[in-house]
DNA sequence: AAATATTTTAATCATTTGATTAAAATATTT
DNA sequence: AAATATTTTAATCAAATGATTAAAATATTT
């Protein structure tokens, strides 16, 4: 194993546990002891490799906004898909997603409702409105009703479920396996929705 | 002031406090010298009337939990009313409260998602759909779609905006003010929004 | 092989935090 | 007025936490 090939490992290790446990239990209940546990190292590397828990959830952070929301930007501005292509893709994307890592949205949410400086200068949230081919589709559609009504609802569709499913699963509502199902079946119903929801 | 009096107000001044921070910041992040200071009384006081930060935290919790599904209830169980007046019910009421206190949901789900067992034993959400008159009238409607769909729909457009919200104000896309105002247009929307659904 | 660089470890530290306590202050009862 | 009860305060504590450090181990370079 070549020093290149090791410093990843180590470095990597950390950073994997990081992700993991601060999206499980947020910022503060986190401990760098807890992160040490999950990567098999020991606590004093934490600060050798990333300086500070503070600077490591930073880089996590970072990863994660742009995961949650850098999903969005390909899609809305593109000028060249109808809104209905632009629909499927957001569901089918954002619901493969996140069933890979369901704790997303809320850590990130969270983090932000806490922290709002997260978000100024590190994802350019603004641009996906700015340059935004959705918006402008919505607008022409339904020139009476403010076209960030439909951007919420869509997002909404696909990650609320995520949000709240630990309470639906929790209190014994529905088990993981048919909420699995309810989320696949998602993807073909939220365009569907969306355009009822355009004409109604 | 007489003894029940002052009782009532050291002890509610710090459940205020409490309410407070909690929402504001979860459960970790809470320093018991925070809610101190927010209640303007000596620390020890905390302990003295609740016995410890965990305590005080448990109180608050079951009535915020009390707080975002007691809501559901009355409505969904409501044999003599139709689905679209539920719906109707169901916007307006989460707006108002919500609008009230907008940290309110996040926080809830939050402290689901790290702690789930908050929910098994403090609030009978498997009540709300085992007497559900609303989950009944969506299966009525819509025999070939699972119910729960439209359930997390109906919930997901009243809550999601409040979730969210922090981003879309915090990254400049719209202000405060407007956005008070898209949520009064969703009280109205939404019914509609759920009944395009249903027919689509 | 020796020197140098990098990574890792165990131990330790300063600070913070939730909780406790003795004493003082205030309120109530006799 | 005196005794008793309740509330409040300032001080203190033990445990936990993020961070630091000297030394050891390992890897790389000469």
């Amino acid at each position: 194993m070549t020093r290149k090939e090791k410093d990843i490992t180590t470095e990597e290790k950390i950073k994997g546990a990081a992700r993991k446990v601060f999206t499980q239990k947020g910022y503060a209940a986190t401990r760098t002891r807890d992160i040490a546990e999950e990567a098999g190292i020991n606590l004093a590397l934490l600060n050798y490799y990333f300086r500070s828990k503070e600077k490591l959830f930073e880089l996590v952070m970072a990863e994660k906004v742009g995961e949650l929301f850098g999903m969005l930007v390909p899609v809305v501005v593109d000028h060249s898909t109808t809104l209905k292509t632009k629909m499927e893709k957001i569901a089918a994307t954002y619901i493969d997603t996140l069933e890979k890592n369901p704790g997303l949205p809320l850590f990130v949410l969270s983090e932000i409702h806490r922290r709002p400086e997260w978000l100024s200068q590190r994802v350019p949230i603004a641009d996906i409105f700015k340059k935004s081919s959705f918006m402008q589709q919505v607008r022409e559609k339904r020139p009476d009703i403010d076209p960030m009504h439909f951007f919420m609802n869509a997002l909404g569709l696909c990650v609320f479920p995520f949000i709240s499913s630990p309470v639906f699963i929790g209190a014994g509502v529905i088990n993981r396996n048919d909420f699995k199902k309810l989320l696949q079946e998602r993807k073909s119903l939220i365009p569907v929705w969306m355009n009822a929801m355009l004409k109604a």
